[in-house]
DNA sequence: CAAGCGCATTAGAATCATTCTAATTCGTTA
DNA sequence: TAACGAATTAGAATGATTCTAATGCGCTTG
């Protein structure tokens, strides 16, 4: 089921839940496989479903929910697949992994980079926000310069209730099964 | 032994590690005290030692690192203890938990409102980060119009090498031992 | 001072995501 | 077809955190 979208009420809405569109679904697909190949990596069938998962899904899957999905195409496929692939991707900066402690990571990869994300803390779904994205270079510049660190990496996260919690506050638990990953 | 402070060769500095001097620390400790008190909270000498080796490190302790100082006082000292007092610092708003799924999560009690954090992939230690602090309730507020959510916390960190481990790029494991928390 | 109540604390078991291990299978190339 | 290396597997191991049920301690009240 997808998400109904309210952004036709919010011009100025700078949330980025949409499923992508099939174009642009292929262009990153091939992108992926592109960037993998060009590393070494082989492309098998059960990695590209894995890739392509990752990718369909509109709330930042978990390593398990990734799992679920490729099973229905490769039944006897194991986790440890699931977690050597996202590794991969980590390590090719392909995918981005954002961690969690209570539950289980979740991963992005369609826009692997850097950029602010908003946290339900209601249902746990995860959405991009594109908005604040574009200085994140120039910010990684500004506090390495000033600190003296290396930095790599930034991690924005906004920590609250999503619309559909806030409209509708049924038992959590229930809520975010509802909204388990197709 | 105490951290080298660099602050000296960079008037811009944003860092802040720096231990708490006596008088901070001491006012911390009783702001925090008296919040707990104000919720109905006992303040046994057990959960006293707690709040104090949280207020001493000053690289983010995380609950075994507490434990281990605490068990230096009160050698009986559970784990599940450690636990549960930062539970209650959690919920009434006197600690800041700094999730890592990969190791453990560390906690802030010295600053327990958003603020950005500098975290090292090296060593793993956690410094504050004051300089962006300011503007983040109106961030909160500005991304709760536009995106519908309500806001309540925002998390910002700046993953990289710190200084000291770019400067003895030694081997992870000893580099991140050799600080351990006091 | 004694009795009783409730919270604090405990040890250890349970949970759960993730990583590791060692064996097996697959795909490709010779 | 044979052989090699990489991919995949099941299941065990790890490690942080949470849970559970029992015990202990401090405080209040009579």
């Amino acid at each position: 089921m997808l998400e109904t979208r309210d952004n036709r009420d919010n011009p100025d809405n700078i949330r980025d839940s949409a499923p992508m569109d099939e174009a642009r679904f292929r262009m990153r697909l091939s992108e992926m496989k592109a960037a993998l190949r060009d590393k070494g990596v082989v492309i098998t069938r059960k990695r590209a479903k894995i890739l392509e998962a990752l990718l369909a899904s509109d709330r930042h899957p978990t390593a398990s929910e990734i799992h679920e999905s490729v099973k229905t195409f490769y039944p006897g496929t194991s986790l440890a697949t699931i977690y050597n692939t996202i590794d991969i991707l980590k390590e090719t900066g392909q995918a981005l992994e954002i961690e969690f402690s209570a539950s289980a990571n979740r991963y992005d990869g369609r826009i692997p980079v850097s950029h602010p994300h908003l946290v339900c803390l209601a249902c746990e779904k995860v959405e991009d926000m594109d908005a604040a994205a574009p200085n994140a270079p120039l910010e990684l510049e500004r506090v390495s310069q000033a600190t003296g660190y290396d930095i790599v990496r930034l991690r924005t996260d906004y920590y609250g209730t999503c619309p559909d919690c806030l409209r509708e506050p049924r038992a959590d638990a229930a809520n975010a099964a509802e909204r388990g990953f197709a």
